[in-house]
DNA sequence: CGCTTCATTGATCAATCTCAACTCGCGTGG
DNA sequence: CCACGCGAGTTGAGATTGATCAATGAAGCG
């Protein structure tokens, strides 16, 4: 684990720091001891802070090691990182990208998840808690766990959702989906750049990880989709040109065999 | 729902009923009033059961529906049955294969999930929890909360497996991890009839619909680990021939990106 | 400047799907 | 008892999707 504290304070990591918390399920429940923290838990008079300490690391740097002993849980306070899992021969696969205010895995609480590794995507500073000391200090605020449990079912249904993705649709579906969920998720935090335009640190090799193909398909299936234009990528952002476009290549399947189905079901 | 009672009591289906309890988190958590479980919670001093109801239904038949409101939950007493999503074009995705004492999902303890569907595969018997009362109940029993958590943890676990399976491994090693799989799974609940022989209740259309592939396909991979001599059907059941062979095309992959990918890493 | 990562593109190959035909066993109604 | 239909599995012949391999170029960085 990165062993540096600190805080920069450049301002857009500042902006992108207080964007964090704003919506971080740690602060959320008083569990952070940054300075809007530490005022908002004297306002609300609960004086909880769990033991944690702060980390800078780069991108492409691991935030939680497959060997680690896992005794603490990440949460990240700024940039984009994946939590993923590796086989032995080398593939890997991500479960789900993290941005600010996602807490690593809400399961890791509980029992760490030999298997799991973290990576940065791009820089990235996050804040670790003690595992023990946050778990004792849930379940004596019976609130905090409301919470936590949320996180932990939200979390499930997201696992749901990528594998019917996985199992069930083609490439194009599966990146086009992606797309639309991170505009979705980044929606929700305010951290869009426009209506249409948003952050897009990903690497192609990060969707092919997370869609289960190959960079080079999804080269393709992207320059099909610029070519086609759904959408615009200009350095490390894009921009939503027809959403109702990508909204087809993501849903829509023009297949017979599911259309048998569909009548052979509707029959019965 | 179904709107039928009573336990039927041909021999094979009490046996079956009892082989659920002893496995079975509601029971464990006094909850279920089957009356070995009324004697269980006697002896354990602990006298809460949540209204329930018990249900037959035939193999086919839903347990849970879409449209349904979910305001209860329910308990897999006998019989295998199917956890999945469907897709508005006639795709599903089976996301786990319920055994007796499995709960249909426990996140749905929480929140109602919609879009989730439950099927019985064989004849199934189960019992349906109350959800707000369940609910209830457990946050006033830390140890009983305790133990659903590790319930929805588990469940997040597996998830994440077969996230890696469906995007990372081809057709032959994520229906070979299948069987190992439920063999594992029916081992834990002494449910195996043999050292190597299981019931096997599934169609080649679960296995597709769980695996992500076409029941053609899963027809030919089979066809060709039975000629492998790695595993033999007989009717519904299945017996584990070659245990090796099999775990050997779970995992092995002679995949040349995979190679430079590890290479690539372990140089840098 | 030289190195590395990232992306693009084309040619070819492999896995898997689609379509279709056929078998087999089972239950049902005549 | 038989005919029939249905669900399940098998098999083969293409078609498609996506992977592999390889070459090239552009961008970023010490």
């Amino acid at each position: 684990m990165n062993d540096e504290g600190g805080e920069e304070n450049s301002p857009q990591n500042l902006v992108a720091l207080e964007l964090g918390c704003s919506v971080c399920s740690a602060c959320e429940n008083n569990l952070c001891s940054v300075p809007a923290n530490r005022v908002l838990s004297a306002v609300s008079g609960v004086s909880t802070v769990v033991s944690q300490t702060s980390h800078a690391v780069k991108a492409r740097r691991l935030i939680l090691h497959n060997g680690d002993t896992q005794n603490s849980v990440p949460v990240i306070c700024s940039g984009w990182a994946a939590s993923m899992k590796l086989l032995p021969d080398g593939r890997r696969q991500i479960l789900s990208f993290l941005l600010p205010g996602d807490i690593a895995s809400a399961g890791l609480l509980f029992t760490p998840k030999p298997g799991l590794v973290v990576e940065a995507i791009t820089d990235v500073h996050y804040r670790a808690f003690k595992y023990q000391e946050m778990k004792a200090m849930l379940l004596s605020k019976p609130g905090v766990l409301d919470k936590l449990l949320n996180d932990c079912i939200a979390a499930q249904s997201r696992a749901d959702r990528l594998i019917v993705d996985l199992g069930r649709r083609s490439g194009e579906e599966r990146i086009a989906r992606l797309i639309l969920n991170l505009a979705q998720r980044l929606k929700v935090r305010g951290m869009m750049r426009g209506p249409d335009q948003m952050d897009f640190p990903l690497r192609q090799h990060h969707i092919a990880d997370a869609t289960g193909l190959t960079q080079v398909h999804v080269s393709k299936v992207i320059s099909d989709f610029r070519r086609s234009r759904l959408v615009e990528f200009h350095q490390r952002s894009v921009t939503i040109i027809d959403l109702e476009g990508l909204r087809r290549r993501a849903d829509v399947r023009s297949c017979a065999r599911a259309r048998e189905i569909f009548y052979a079901r509707s029959a019965a």
